[in-house]
DNA sequence: GACTGAACGTACCATTTCGTACATTGTTGA
DNA sequence: TCAACAATGTACGAAATGGTACGTTCAGTC
C-alpha cells in the first residue's frame, strides 16, 4: 500500500517469502508454549497460536500433525530446557552442606524464574501425565536428576554431617515439592490469605525457609 | 414401549415429572465437580454434564446462569465441605507438639483422600485464582484456618517444645505444599521416576516423611 | 377448579474450532 | 535449466459447543 507495489521490487521492503523451516517451527513452539501453559490444552486455541505467530495456521499442521502432538512438542521442549539449566549446576566439588543448599535454592529459584514450565506440568499432571508417559525423550531426560543429589547425600553422610537412612528420591520429592507449590499455588493461596507472596521479600523468606526446612532435615541427632 | 403406553396410567412405573429444585441443583453440582476437576473449565463441557445428570441440559442454565457461574459455584461448594471437615478436628486438648503432628497428619490425608478438590485447586490457579477473587464466601471461609494452627503454635513456643520466630502463616504453606504436592503432582512425579507414589505403602512413607519434617523444622534448637 | 409463577423438556441457532483441500512459491541437485 | 520435493498461503468444511426460544407441566393460592 504505502511503498513498493506489485511484485516488481526484488530486493528492498518487498518481503519475498523466504523459507525458513528450523525458525518457523521454532517460533511455533514458543508461542504453543505461552499459549498452552497459560490456557491449558484444551484452552488454548490453534487459531490464536496461528495468529502469535509469523507463519500460518498451515504450518502447524505441516510441523506438527495435530493440537496434541503440538502440546507433546511443547512439554518435550520446556522438560529439555530444563534439564540443560540444570545441568550448569556443578555440586562435585562443594562440601556436601554447601552443595544441598545450593542444590535447595537453585531449585526454587530456577522454579519461580520458569512460571510456564510449571504451568506445563501442573496441566500435564490434570491430563493424570498422559502425554508424558508417551514421551520416552522426557523419561530418559529425567534419569539423572536422582543422581546428583544422591551422590551429594551420600557424601555428606560419610561426612557425618547429614544421617542416614534418607531416600534420595524422597529427598528430590521433598525438595520439588516446596519449590513447585510456591509457583503452582501462588494465585490462590495469596488471594486466600491476603498476602503478596509473589514480592521479592517474600520469596526470599520463603526460599530461605525452604532451604532451612530441607538442611534441618537431613542434619544428624 | 415396554409397559404402561400412552398417559392415562397414573400411579405406576409412568415417572412422572415431580418437581424436586434442590435435589436438581444438587445433581448438577456433583455432575459438575467432577466434570471440572477432571477435564478443567475450557475441557468440560456443558452438554456432557447435563448428560450425566438426571436433569437436562436447560436445567443447568435455569440455576446457574452460564458455564463460568457453575465453575464457581463447584469451586465454592469444594472449598465449603473442605471447611466443614477440618471443622471436625479438635486440637486444643491436645499437647502441643502431639497437636502439630495431627494436623499434619490430617491434612495430608485430608489432600489424599479429595483429589476432586486438589484439581480444583490447580484448575482455579490455571485461571491465575481470577474466579476465587471473585467469591466473597470462599474468602470468609478461610479466614479462621490459620488461628488454628497459631493456636498450637503458640502454645507449644510457651511449653518451650517449639522454637521462637516462626510465623504461623508460613508454617501453614510449608504444610500446605508438602499435603498439596503429594496429590498435585502425583501422575508427573510417578511416571518420571517410576515409583508407584499412589501405593498405600509409599503414601504412609511420605506421610510419615511430610509430618517428620514439619516437626523437626519447629523443635527447638 | 381456575390462575400463576416456578420448574422443566425439546428443538434449535450462531459461533467457534479443529482440521484439510488445493494452489503456489522456494530450493536443491542432476 | 528444469524437474522434484519441501515449504507456505488461502479458503473452506464439518462437527462440536455454549446458549436460547418456546412450549409444557407441576404446585401452591384464591
Amino acid at each position: 500500500m504505502t511503498a513498493s507495489s506489485t511484485k516488481a521490487s526484488p530486493p528492498a521492503a518487498r518481503r519475498r517469502r523466504k523459507n525458513n523451516p528450523e525458525s518457523v517451527r521454532a517460533d511455533i513452539l514458543a508461542v504453543a508454549t505461552r499459549e498452552f501453559s497459560e490456557k491449558g490444552l484444551s484452552g488454548a486455541r490453534i487459531d490464536e497460536i496461528a495468529e502469535k505467530t509469523q507463519a500460518s495456521k498451515r504450518m502447524i499442521y505441516y510441523y506438527f500433525n495435530d493440537k496434541e502432538t503440538l502440546y507433546l512438542h511443547t512439554l518435550e521442549a520446556a522438560y529439555q530446557k530444563v534439564r540443560l539449566q540444570e545441568a550448569e549446576l556443578d555440586l562435585d566439588h562443594l562440601a556436601p552442606l554447601e552443595a544441598l543448599s545450593r542444590l535447595v535454592r537453585f531449585t526454587f529459584c530456577h522454579h519461580a524464574k520458569n512460571p510456564d514450565f510449571i504451568r506445563l506440568v501442573m496441566i500435564e499432571n490434570i491430563h493424570h501425565g498422559r502425554f508424558l508417559a508417551q514421551s520416552e525423550l522426557i523419561q530418559s531426560l529425567n534419569a539423572g536428576v536422582i543422581d546428583v543429589l544422591s551422590n551429594v547425600y551420600s557424601r555428606g553422610v560419610e561426612e557425618g554431617c547429614f544421617r542416614e537412612g534418607l531416600d534420595p528420591r524422597e529427598l528430590h520429592w521433598l525438595i520439588s515439592a516446596l519449590s513447585f507449590f510456591n509457583v503452582s499455588n501462588q494465585h490462590t493461596f495469596s488471594r486466600i490469605f491476603d498476602w503478596h507472596q509473589a514480592a521479592p521479600e517474600n520469596q526470599q523468606k520463603l526460599e530461605d525457609h525452604v532451604t532451612d526446612m530441607v538442611l534441618r532435615y537431613v542434619r544428624p541427632d
